[in-house]
DNA sequence: TTATATACAAACACGCATGTATGTAAATAG
DNA sequence: CTATTTACATACATGCGTGTTTGTATATAA
């Protein structure tokens, strides 16, 4: 066999995810041996067990690969220069709404977040060590939340929204919303109850806010 | 050994069932073997093959003993005398409110609703025979959201909530809220952020809709 | 240039889960 | 009262997935 170069064996590394990936969405996270993902890389067991100590370890990787920067675009979407920027195309609300159509549309234009998410909320048990994944979930909600809150805060004090409800409230509901949609958007497979209409549902649910 | 008449074996069936829901929601499905969930139940895997042709069947049987009832409660609780009762207390709006908490109260209450739940949501791979799962959850949606249309429709007319917006953008919007509360609730093991402020969750949302 | 670490492939050992086939005692049908 | 079916327990056959170990050719460091 031919020794490869680091770059060559990063390459093998993310093959070896990819693959993963692809046999995951196929045949389900527990009933897809490693044997198989290795086949579909063109290698053997041998790399895979080289740069991931086991399965479990294999789907974080590839979990990772997907959450995180979708976690910083988040950050720029809602929060960066907030404050700044008087003009209407940037008004909290405004920018709220993007921030949802923006998520949508990566699912849509990227087929490996879009199967990542279709790995992790259809066709993986969250068990054993892969429990404290959970937890990481439920804790990023908390700051969509709170990220939605100051946003939504700015949208009072600009009296873009009726008063009627505090911005806490109005920042679950909306994160409580956008949860169900993603869950109903990955499974609409066929597209046609969710993933055609997805903007406009995110269009509507802001709509209701707006004074 | 000894022979069971009809009922006891009936009996043992339902304690096969009960045995698999709560090592299920312990191990996940794919990870529990069918001579486990015989041990947890007294009985060996003999009994197991003889009322279920398969794990995949067996956990068929447990979601039906759940989601069943749980379809049939829908109907009373949003359609069932939707016209008439003209007193405050039975308004469409007061009657969807109550549809989502009563449904949360069954998972708060009923332990064998709430595991089933877990189970289905974060402890099962849909793939294979279990994929057209998917359908009929996603089918159930579309149920569910025209009862919450048709009360929406009534609550417009008697002019209850805004007429901003159509009886069936209220009804989607509803419909993924609750969808995401769900999903939240029932991840929402330790019960802080979610499981404990999930009435004051739904009193907001259907709040906000009020004139 | 040589020694060592790398990036795998190939081989080995092991248990465990599944499905089926057979055995059996008692319930039930007639 | 007898025959048959029921409701399982037990035994058997089989395969598959995992983790580890060993082998090896080459990149890389010195």
């Amino acid at each position: 066999m031919v020794r490869k170069t680091k770059q060559e064996a990063e390459q093998t590394r993310q093959c070896i995810i990819n693959a993963a990936r692809e046999v995951f969405v196929d045949k389900g996270v527990s009933k897809t041996s490693l044997e198989e993902i290795a086949r579909h890389a063109g290698v053997t067991r041998g790399a895979v067990y080289w740069h991931f100590t086991n399965k479990s370890d294999l789907l974080h990787a590839m979990r990772d690969q997907v959450i995180l920067p979708l976690i910083d675009r988040m950050d720029d979407a809602l929060l960066v220069n907030l404050d700044k920027e008087q003009n209407p195309h940037n008004d909290p609300l405004t920018r709220i709404e993007n921030f949802l159509l923006c998520t949508i549309q990566v699912l849509n234009d990227h087929q490996e977040t879009r199967q990542t998410y279709e790995i992790m909320m259809t066709k993986c048990e969250y068990v054993g060590e892969f429990e404290n994944v959970m937890q990481q979930i439920m804790s990023n909600c908390s700051s969509i939340v709170d990220k939605l809150e100051q946003a939504y805060t700015k949208a009072l004090e600009k009296q873009l929204i009726k008063p009627k409800l505090t911005a806490a409230q109005y920042a679950q509901d909306t994160h409580l919303f956008f949860s169900g949609l993603l869950h109903m958007w990955v499974k609409d497979t066929d597209g046609i109850r969710y993933r055609n209409q997805a903007q406009t549902l995110i269009h509507t649910h802001i709509e209701m806010r707006r004074k």
